[in-house]
DNA sequence: GTTCCTGCAAAAGCTTTGCAGAAGA
DNA sequence: TCTTCTGCAAAGCTTTTGCAGGAAC
């Protein structure tokens, strides 16, 4: 599950952070939120309920949360930030057709690797790409339409 | 083992692309190369050598080798490409006090999940963070001092 | 009242694009 | 000769920074 609004909360009062409008709208998406959102897709969201909001905010507030720990930051293909509140460990997969990134469960413990003894290890990732099963039907679809 | 001058120079010559002075030199550099350079530092290195050598002819080279999965470009947390020649399956290790990533061997099979399996996955990456053994000695030296 | 935050505008950094002249085949 | 490539300059992106007014505490 993702962090909830209240712990996410929480752990900013914590740090002496300030609960402004803004960022509690910024923690209640991205709580809610199962995709990962981009800066830009928290903006859209956003901008309707919250008119005066600016990306500066938002990426204030994330670069905070990135930083204690709260949330991560993906490293994805396409040159802009995902931002994930599932902090369990879990694997990401991109559709290279419909860019959607879906979680799916992995055991990280099984690749781990003896050369890597030495090494401190803060952070996991994995992340694989391909086609997900929603475009895969749809080209199957179409290569049954041409025959 | 990185791919070669020669396996490189041939997949481009077998796809039509033109092997210039300035391609031969990027492939050149990227198949003698262990770490993962970005555009930067490749031209960086080559600058003196090719003194003419523009950036946009190195982005051009890249995104041709990486279209033909000659090459692969890793995605990391700092916002600049890097590029990998090296294309047997392996993960990636990029430490967070010096930077530099290091390759590790990892067998992504024993990580498969039953969850992708209506997936079609073409790529997998693997990535960690953290501090490397030279890193960490340096830290340690440190400390012992301060007491 | 003090401190920190917001949001605008501008700047910075990586990457792509347009194009005239140059080089490859 | 014909096609493709190079490298400059400019534009396009995301992200960061500076700062005056505003909100939180």
């Amino acid at each position: 599950m993702n962090k909830t609004l209240l712990e996410l909360s929480n752990e900013l009062k914590k740090n002496n952070i300030r609960l402004t409008h803004q960022r509690l709208k910024v923690l209640e998406y991205l709580s809610n939120c199962t995709n990962h959102p981009t800066v830009d897709q928290i903006y859209n969201a956003l901008k309707e309920e919250v008119p005066s909001l600016s990306k500066t905010t938002i990426y204030n507030t994330l670069n905070y949360l990135a930083e204690l720990k709260l949330i991560k930051v993906l490293a994805t293909d396409d040159n802009e930030a995902h931002f994930d509140a599932l902090m369990s460990e879990h694997g990401h997969f991109k559709c290279d057709s419909c860019g959607q990134i879906y979680d799916f469960d992995i055991d990280m413990d099984s690749c781990n690797t003896e050369k890597l003894e030495k090494f401190k290890i803060n952070e996991k990732t994995v992340y694989f790409k391909g086609i997900c099963p929603k475009c895969l039907s749809k080209i199957n679809l179409i290569k049954s339409e041409e025959i």
